[in-house]
DNA sequence: AATTAATCTAAACGATAGGTTAGAAATAAT
DNA sequence: ATTATTTCTAACCTATCGTTTAGATTAATT
């Protein structure tokens, strides 16, 4: 009996994700997201709920493409060489054009505070932890080097990406070079 | 002829940038700011015009404030060590009791775009300028070690000074300790 | 063709944003 | 004490925020 959906909600959402990624959370209006999605307030409402399940499917949606960045780093077998290149490979995925984004889920843990949606931090969380995770697996993976600890080490590439996710909105590409070949010097 | 000013300037400017500095430019409102300056919004707007002057002014304050801790670092004269001193003497200066608020320069740069007020971005360019050019300094300055590039090496500590300030907001104290110590390891 | 149930458009909702203004209160000079 | 000039209070302005709703439109079922 019903009319049919005249628009795709993975589609939608893809739209979403890429203006939430450019202007952060609360820089994007529901009005701006109307336009860049082309549907009506009323779908976005009806499909998303509100405009924080909007962005908290966004950032899954951001998850999801970024994977397969991940994958490549899971799949690597030459430990810490792995990470590095999961740092260039990250600026190539974060790159449009001339401009850079950063990563959306450091965008978002920049933006907000700790008193935010529950599940909106919950997800910023996880995904650090598991980045972590796999920076560890790797570390220990290494054999060219014998690393004393490994947490710590892992703790200092976590940050470091941390980092670059932050620098890479503000500063040139050589300089996110220089700063990425020296994070690695001394391991 | 006049009625006294019942405020001084100066002061309610340093609690307008503890607002900001805790919650970012467009997290905080008018009337958030009238109530914890303890002044009201027409006083405001006569002292500073508008609330981009208010924060532009906010900004000139922290600077001065962290003049401070910069000026430590100009009178070292141990070189690298001296710039790892002022990475430890960033995050005790950016914390309070429990919280750490990052450096407002850095969460302003996070959070604003590039079509920014362009006065705001070019006192974010300035301290960016500034600090880069005294870790120059202090590269030059270090004579234990010889180093090829000291651009190269200002680029990378500039950088992962950037990152240490968006971190400072997210990671625990150990994870920032373990990520400084292994910056310094390498040079 | 009529019915039914969903989608869509578009207007409106209350709340709050940054900013303004009229008039009362206060102070120094005449 | 009156006047002149500034500060202050408090109400108000317009615009926009996220969200909701009424009514027209569409399409599958009967």
């Amino acid at each position: 009996m019903p009319r049919k959906k005249s628009y795709n909600e993975d589609e939608v959402i893809e739209k979403a994700m890429e203006v939430f990624w450019k202007n952060g959370f609360e820089m994007t209006s529901m009005q701006q997201l109307e336009k860049e999605m082309g549907i009506n307030k009323f779908s976005i409402y009806a499909s998303f709920g509100s405009k924080e399940g909007l962005f908290l499917r966004s950032i899954q949606c951001y998850k999801e493409k970024l994977q397969k960045v991940v994958e490549k780093l899971r799949r690597s077998t030459d430990g810490i060489e792995g990470i590095k290149a999961y740092f260039y490979d990250f600026i190539t995925f974060s790159k449009e054009h001339e401009m850079v984004k950063g990563c959306l889920v450091t965008n978002t843990a920049n933006e907000l505070r700790a008193d935010a949606n529950p599940e909106i931090l919950a997800a910023l969380s996880d995904f650090t932890s598991e980045i972590r995770s796999v920076f560890l697996e790797k570390i220990q993976q290494d054999s060219n080097l014998k690393i004393d600890d490994p947490e710590e080490k892992a703790d200092y590439l976590l940050v470091a990406m941390f980092g670059l996710s932050s620098a890479s909105r503000v500063f040139t590409q050589k300089q996110l070079h220089h700063y990425i070949e020296n994070i690695f010097n001394n391991l």
